[in-house]
DNA sequence: CGCCAATAGTTGCAAATGAAACCAATATTG
DNA sequence: CAATATTGGTTTCATTTGCAACTATTGGCG
């Protein structure tokens, strides 16, 4: 006694085939819909308050470790696109808050670093940053955190590791 | 008996003001690292097999429940913007894979739903999209695949909540 | 009703993006 | 050590993206 479709006409994505995916419970979705909603929360107020978009944010904060950077150093580290990143470091250095020199050891590498206006912007970015991954993580308890932490390496690794072969 | 800088000329952007960002354990990153990784697994798949976008694949998933659905339906359950589902509906009605006809209720909107044709490929995609996530989820132990699945409906929903007010 | 506000979708346009071509310098190899 | 391959970075160009403006329709509300 199997139940006729309810919409003739409509295609019963379920019955005749594999099991309908839930979009919802489907990990890739999941992580795309959690990484997109932080990100726009966080993105305005960069761009807004400092004129800095993701990216730009990104090749900052790097930087603000301390360390002078090639930009290959930046692309590993931030996982951004090359092209991205050239554009990032060109943007920062238009404003000064980023300055160039090219290397001694290899003269095709340019060597970014922090300039003092871009420590300032960094020093005073950085508890805002802070605060909204705060505002973020009170919905979880620490061991939470941690957790989701250890969660996220591990299924980025895997994903990469699947992506080479 | 506090160190001198390392590199002289070098900013040291951690001992004068905060504490530098870490930001291989800032949450943000690690969200968008993580998506970004399992999102280019896949992508390129959707693409190659099928010719679909990202965006076409979601509306796909979506109408594979069964339901046809407006575009603003889809906007909800997809988290896509407008003009994005807009334009993937219309490359998808092209391949003839889903069907539109205006709602007699409301001749504003379209009601979208899969030919036999966009069946057809569902059906076909979906196995392919299951034995992704299992590679994936092969990182984690059953467990941890919920609570991954829990952590990330958390931050996603806060962070939305952040947003509004 | 008749008008104004809101909503479903589309389109125009300017900006963001990234693959591929490109330049310059270094590494490798016969 | 010359020829070649590789690497760091930039530029070009076609594509993608999304805001904002637009059309068409519906839903209030006096």
């Amino acid at each position: 006694m199997s139940a006729p479709p309810a919409r003739p006409g409509a295609f019963d994505g379920g019955a005749t085939g594999p099991a309908p995916l839930r979009l919802d419970a489907y990990l890739p979705y999941r992580l795309a819909a959690a990484s997109a909603a932080v990100s726009q929360l966080i993105a305005r107020t960069y761009e807004t308050r400092f004129g800095l978009t993701i990216w730009q944010w990104r090749v900052l904060a790097v930087l603000g470790e301390g360390e002078e950077r090639t930009q290959r150093a930046l692309i590993e580290r931030t996982g951004m696109d090359k092209v991205t990143v050239s554009r990032a470091v060109h943007a920062l250095t238009l404003r000064g808050i980023v300055t160039r020199r090219s290397s001694a050891a290899d003269r095709r590498a340019t060597l970014i670093g922090l300039s003092e206006a871009g420590a300032d912007i960094y020093r005073e970015i950085v508890p805002l940053a802070r605060a909204y991954e705060d505002l973020l993580l009170q919905a979880l308890t620490p061991d939470q955190a941690r957790e989701l932490d250890r969660l996220l390496r591990c299924v980025e690794a895997r994903a990469q590791a699947l992506r080479a072969p």
